[in-house]
RNA sequence: CGGGAUGUAGCUCAGUAUGGUAGAGCACAGCGUUCGGGACGCUGGGGCCGCUGGUUCAAGUCCAGUCAUCCCGACCA
């Protein structure tokens, strides 16, 4: 490609919409353009690499011997009704009414599709597995849209489905997206993480998530030095260690606490650290108003409530509940006396003279032990943090920040039953396939790799994902022996099979080299007049800090070699 | 949906307190000088001052409404 003829806004001054540097340096180097909140066009240079994504999770799919098609966007109701859905998703379901008065949607994902597919097509078990999937467009009007294609309502999404016959065929198919998953994100150059994750709405039993490790990540990872457990913050199970329950020692009391409503605030009155008091969080759930009790300087977690109870709804409950079912106001809630269920988490168990709101106003009570209330069980309810015990291993957990560029769910039979989606066994029974969903946002890993990759000058880009490998840069183009050779050079490395773009634009140097960097390909060859008197061209690495002179003979043998150390690894 | 902010040239922004002919830098076009890290000079093109209504002799500026964008929060395959 030429660098003359190819359509590269570049931008110098940063623009002011965006805040993070992938969406800065996307939008500089001329990847995607704003049409919309959320709504984005990508341009040939982000399109190139887009599409070497693509590839790249095309080949990995394939291999485990998923098959490609290709999904409506817009999708009708009835679908959704059938599995729910149309009810359940929210606002975030775009919804539409065609001109015959037909409510649709555009698809924010494709199990109601893909399930009628199937239930449509496959009859017997002979037919199965099959993994099909799709490179596609999906919508999600998301409340908040930022970061450019990192968060977008319009984005383009790897979905895979996966069908079986059972069980065990499930935990095939799942381990084969899980290690296709690996492989993808390898080959994009990711410093990344395969990481538990919880099911959400979308159900079912297991789920990883695969986050690249940045920090402007949205996402918080909870890992274990000693034992390389890895989960979502919202998943993350806190170890404890076994200690012995300690007994009664002080003399239960109220304490007048007037106006202290938060554990900082009563606990500077009072002079005892947080981590003395036990808040009481109340809740209302579809199965009623419920407290949680946690140490004052943890928070709840409200996922691993809902999973271990079995709940749908849970919210913090208001004033007025509050004031109801424990006969104080707001910040002054505390176990005893309570007749609604208490959860305690298993901190509690080992506190001894702690402090608790009266439920009554500006009262605390102190020196409470966890004979003074009763509580329906002790268990793992807060919010890991680091520093806390491994509940694999007994090690110490540490925290990082990570993108979800990947997630994988085996779904069981959440859709197959509620669509009617069966097959014939060997013994003629009808039965539902078991079914796992596989997704990958494709424009957020192209973010990704800019978030990973960059440097006052630029991106950085993998090379495996760069919108070209190589960039031929004449430094002089009216030169006509620079001209030739780097003509030469560029035609050769062309030939050889090499993605190259020759930078034949008549601009002065600086502003070539400053396009060089700033678009990030990795592998620059310099053909200049002072070094070609020597007969040298020049090579120089993105990712690294210097060039270095070769004889002009060599440079196209020397940028193979290049070529291929990066594509090894 | 709650809180905060911003809409003026393609981009970054001044001008708005005190109403009086629309500005700068970058980008763009022409000419000249430059030419190994975003050059310089001269000349030029480019504006529904987000939109609608109001006040006024006169509105980018004041008032009301509205739309859009961004940030924080709640939410999130």
């Amino acid at each position: 490609m030429r660098y003359s003829k190819m359509f590269i806004p570049t931008m110098k001054e940063d623009p002011k919409e965006a805040e993070i540097l992938s969406h800065r340096l996307m939008l500089r180097a001329g990847f995607i353009r704003k049409l919309a909140s959320g709504v984005y066009t990508w341009l040939p240079l982000g399109l190139k690499s887009l599409k070497k994504v693509e590839n790249i999770i095309r080949q990995e799919m394939n291999r485990k011997g998923a098959q490609e098609i290709i999904m409506p966007f817009v999708q009708p109701k009835e679908l959704w009704e059938e599995s729910g859905r149309w009810e359940k998703y929210g606002k975030e379901l775009l919804r539409i009414r065609d001109r015959n008065d037909r409510e649709l949607c555009l698809g924010p994902t494709h199990e109601e599709v893909v399930t009628d597919l199937v239930r449509r097509e496959v009859k017997s078990y002979r037919e199965l597995p099959l993994i099909l999937y799709q490179i596609q467009t999906k919508f999600r009007d998301e409340i908040r849209p930022r970061f450019g294609v990192m968060r977008s309502r319009e984005f383009s999404m790897k979905d895979a489905y996966s069908f079986d016959i059972d069980e065990a065929g499930a935990e095939k198919s799942y381990m084969d997206m899980y290690d296709a998953y690996m492989r993808i994100f390898e080959r994009c150059g990711f410093n990344f993480k395969a990481v538990e994750a919880d099911t959400g709405q979308i159900g079912g039993s297991f789920s990883h998530e695969f986050m690249v490790l940045a920090d402007t990540g949205e996402d918080t990872i909870i890992s274990c030095g000693g034992c390389g457990y890895a989960a979502n913050l919202e998943r993350a199970e806190v170890g404890f260690v076994d200690r012995e329950v300690p007994h009664t020692k002080g003399q239960l009391k109220d304490v007048e606490t007037p106006g202290q409503r938060t554990v900082e605030e009563v606990s500077e009155f009072l002079g005892v650290k947080p981590d003395k008091l036990v808040k009481t969080i109340i809740y209302n759930t579809d199965r009623g108003t419920m407290g949680v009790l946690v140490k004052g300087d943890r928070e709840v977690n409200e996922v691993k409530l809902r999973n271990m109870l079995n709940l749908d709804v849970i919210e913090l409950a208001d004033e007025e509940t509050i004031e109801k079912t424990t006969g104080g106001p707001l910040g002054f809630s505390g176990p005893i006396g309570l007749s609604i269920p208490l959860y305690a988490d298993r901190d509690v168990l080992f506190m001894e003279d702690f402090v608790v709101g009266g439920n009554v106003r500006d009262v605390h009570t102190v020196n409470v032990n966890n004979e003074d209330f009763k509580v329906k069980g002790y268990y793992d309810l807060k919010v890991a943090e680091p520093g806390d015990f491994c509940a694999r291993c007994g090690g110490t957990y540490s925290s990082t920040r990570g993108i979800e560029v990947g997630h994988i769910f085996k779904l069981g039979l959440k859709y197959s039953k509620a669509m009617n989606c069966t097959f014939l066994d060997k013994g003629g029974k009808e039965i539902h396939a078991v079914m796992g969903c596989y997704g990958i946002g494709v424009g957020r890993t192209v973010a990704a790799a800019i978030e990973q990759g960059h440097d006052e000058n630029g991106m950085i880009m993998p090379f495996g994902i760069a919108p070209f490998e190589i960039c031929v840069l004449p430094v002089n183009s009216s030169h006509a022996e620079s001209m030739e050779l780097a003509e030469a050079v560029y035609k050769e490395l062309l030939y050889k099979g090499m993605d190259v773009i020759i930078d034949d634009r008549s601009e002065r140097p600086g502003v070539k080299f400053k396009d060089c960097d700033l678009i990030g390909i990795p592998i620059r060859v310099t053909i200049g007049e002072r070094n070609l008197k020597d007969h040298m061209v020049e090579i120089k690495l993105r990712k690294e800090k210097d060039s270095q002179k070769v004889r002009k003979e060599e440079v196209i043998e020397r940028v193979l070699n290049y070529a291929n150390e990066f594509k090894r690894r």
